[in-house]
DNA sequence: ACCTGAACACCGTTCAAGT
DNA sequence: ACCTGAACACCGTTCAAGT
């Protein structure tokens, strides 16, 4: 006869870093960073808040640097169809999309030291203007030009800085921006 | 004879709003944000952590928005000599530097809902634009890619995002990148 | 190996009380 | 009006103990 599990682990699929990650970010997109904490991260995996610190032995520290790399990671630009310029554009709008998708953790991308995390998305950005023939000079300074845009304005987008400015419309005005960053660089 | 002031209220100037900031801004930029604590500022004001709520009804949140303004509050494009593509080079490097100073403000002045900080910065760039000759809605869009790469662009600075790139200047790059913006919006 | 329970030091905030 | 002291609910984290 089989041995009746214990009712702490009935039926529940083991605890693990990426289960962890994942209920962290519902939590934060859903109630906000302020509302994640170990004790309702535990409640939301249905473990005592303490297990956690078995899978991510640094604790919240490991866990927020977790919640930015999943966040942040660079979607490499789609070598599909186009020119360099319309890929650039569509790696924009998703990326932009992403980081609105997950507000919650934009001041945790914005100043968390994780060189891995931006790092990886300004170096494939740097290829694609490498690529294109600018100078690597240029190719660098364009990444971080485009990065620090998308990422500035996804900030602006979140707070609503707007109040005496009439409705926005925050699509095109992004576009905009970004077809003025790729507009600048093409015609170095 | 003169009376004796308690040992509570000796030789101090009394307890504000401004000094409170201070010394809330003085824990950040030394300390970083995560020991911005009641306590703490209580301490540094040699008071009680509960006198600041007589001063700051709304307690740490409105401590934070406080710490947002004075950081963020627009210091307006300076009207000097230069024509209006130096005017906006000049004020965008003011700007990058007020952010790095104050780095461990980043993380609120990106996320905090503040219409009137980063509101007044933008309309002032507006405005600028505008009497460049751009349409409202070119000087609009303008004005915000502008402010949201200098703060995106702070941000990957302070992020350090470098690691596997070799050394990293920073101020030219940054100035690359105004450049870039400045020079598309020249030539619409 | 994986999780729990109790404990510790520390938060933000309230409220009645002092002056 | 301005500040204090005690208290409350809640943090992150440790550590010994369970299975």
């Amino acid at each position: 006869m089989v041995r009746q599990p214990s009712v702490a682990a009935q039926n529940r699929e083991p605890l693990s870093r990426d289960r962890i990650i994942e209920a962290a970010l519902h939590i934060v997109d859903g109630q906000g960073l302020g509302r994640l904490t170990m004790r309702r991260l535990g409640d939301a995996l249905e473990v005592e808040a303490m297990a956690i610190y078995h899978h991510l032995p640094r604790g919240k520290e490991e866990l927020l640097d977790g919640l930015v790399a999943h966040v942040a990671v660079h979607p490499a630009p789609t070598r599909a169809a186009g020119d360099w310029q319309a890929v650039l554009r569509r790696w924009a709008g998703d990326y932009r999309a992403r980081l609105l998708t997950h507000a919650g953790v934009l001041p945790l991308v914005v100043t968390r030291r994780n060189p891995a995390a931006l790092g990886g998305t300004a170096a494939s950005l740097r290829e694609v203007l490498r690529q294109a023939g600018l100078t690597e000079q240029a190719a660098a300074d364009g990444a971080h030009a485009l990065l620090g845009y998308v990422i500035g304005h996804a900030a602006l987008e979140v707070r609503g800085s707007a109040a005496a400015e009439e409705a926005v419309d925050w699509d095109t005005r992004f576009t905009a921006g970004v077809d003025l960053v790729i507009n600048g660089l093409s015609r170095r």
